[in-house]
DNA sequence: TTCATCTTTAATGTATACAATATTATTGAA
DNA sequence: TTCAATAATATTGTATACATTAAAGATGAA
């Protein structure tokens, strides 16, 4: 992406995920040309390559819309995510080095360093170890198509929601997962590694839906 | 897609399909301009459509290059297919209409009366009504998510040379798979789905990597 | 010759004017 | 009032001119 496109990109990114353009907003052109402070062509580029990361979705002579994500959506994408990601798992085994071993494990320490403290929960902290730790293992299949794949697939909005309703104890448990596929890895297993994943990722499904289905029944109250 | 940006996708991606357009080779904006007839602005958003979709990649400041696959790249890709195809398969027992299991079985009896008939193979005829039989499956799963996964996947070049290359004995072997997916599925037998599925592409998997393999070898013995 | 530097050329990146389309507002009749 | 038809407006789609950057070529010194 070119300066002004990627300046666009990130810029009505932020927005989409802070909340302030809502799910199913029309986002047009000339407004989003004043905020970014570029012309029509990188904004449009920029909405492109949104609809393609799937934050937003293109309607012919409509322009774009914010993505709405309906419940079965999410789970599509927390069973799709469990799928690629304990392939990725599998796959790290085989061509991780000693230097990418070293880096999980010290990032898998620095998140455990953080749960050990009796301070408020550094939730911004972890949500960055935590996509290091994937985007290391990711790195370490040397594969154009899952990394393509995974990155439309991961939503981050999906992920901080989840992780900003863990308590202590379940940040805990996440990291006992990263914990165990170190070891998997360190063992070159990679039926074990892709495994500890697969549970990770559910165990963050099953977390998500919860929290997303209560505060939708409270919703419902009001 | 608006009309303009459709004609250039399609001529454009034509064009690569065909081998017109070479792996590697540099799609020039203004050539595109003079073969598509219309403006620079279509033609943009067309290639950016097809870097999604991975016939192109984009290199910033320098343009975009027709997508070269290496044995890895293809490697990849058939085993992705093979897990999100069963998974499309699974889904597809669970929510497949009448309709469209009648549909599936006429598909699968129309390739076979081609088979049985002692003519010459009709390939484009399978790989139309092949394309239809998983359209179908994919559309019985009502997933976003999946849909667009797979669709940016599949590659339809590496399908039409895998088939090309199929006997009569391997397309009925095939066309099995076929029919018992269609048993499966009418058996609402989301597991048995899955495993014949992933069957049906691991197979299409090995005859293209023998067949990709054996022909690099007469190339470089050249 | 060969390499490095500068110049020229051609390509992509960006802005903007105009065209086509969709949405909204207005008008008038039932 | 309510609905349909139409006019006005706003938005997206397209073309094109200009800006910036990369590639190709020319020039000159070692």
């Amino acid at each position: 992406m070119s300066k002004a496109t990627e300046k666009a990109y990130f810029l009505i990114r932020e927005n989409i995920l802070s909340g302030a353009f809502s799910p199913g907003a029309h986002l047009k052109e000339g407004e989003l040309v004043d905020l970014c402070g570029v012309s029509r062509t990188p904004v449009r580029d920029a909405l492109r390559q949104l609809a393609t990361d799937r934050y937003v979705v293109t309607r012919r002579n409509q322009g774009v819309f914010v993505n709405e994500w309906s419940v079965d959506d999410i789970k599509d994408i927390f069973e799709l995510r469990a799928i690629l990601e304990s392939m990725v798992a599998d796959r790290a085994a085989d061509h991780i080095t000693d230097d990418q071993l070293l880096e999980l494990r010290e990032i898998q320490q620095a998140i455990q360093s953080m749960l050990d403290e009796n301070d408020t929960l550094k939730v911004d902290f972890f949500l960055h170890q935590n996509k290091r730790f994937h985007q290391i293992l990711m790195d370490a299949t040397h594969s154009r198509t899952l990394a393509d794949t995974l990155g439309q697939i991961v939503q981050p909005p999906l992920i901080a929601q989840t992780a900003r309703q863990y308590t202590r104890q379940e940040l805990q448990n996440s990291n006992d997962h990263h914990r165990d596929i170190v070891l998997a890895l360190e063992a070159r297993d990679g039926a074990w590694a892709a495994s500890v994943m697969k549970t990770h990722i559910i165990a963050a499904q099953r977390k998500f839906m919860n929290s997303y289905l209560s505060s939708e029944e409270n919703e419902a109250a009001e």
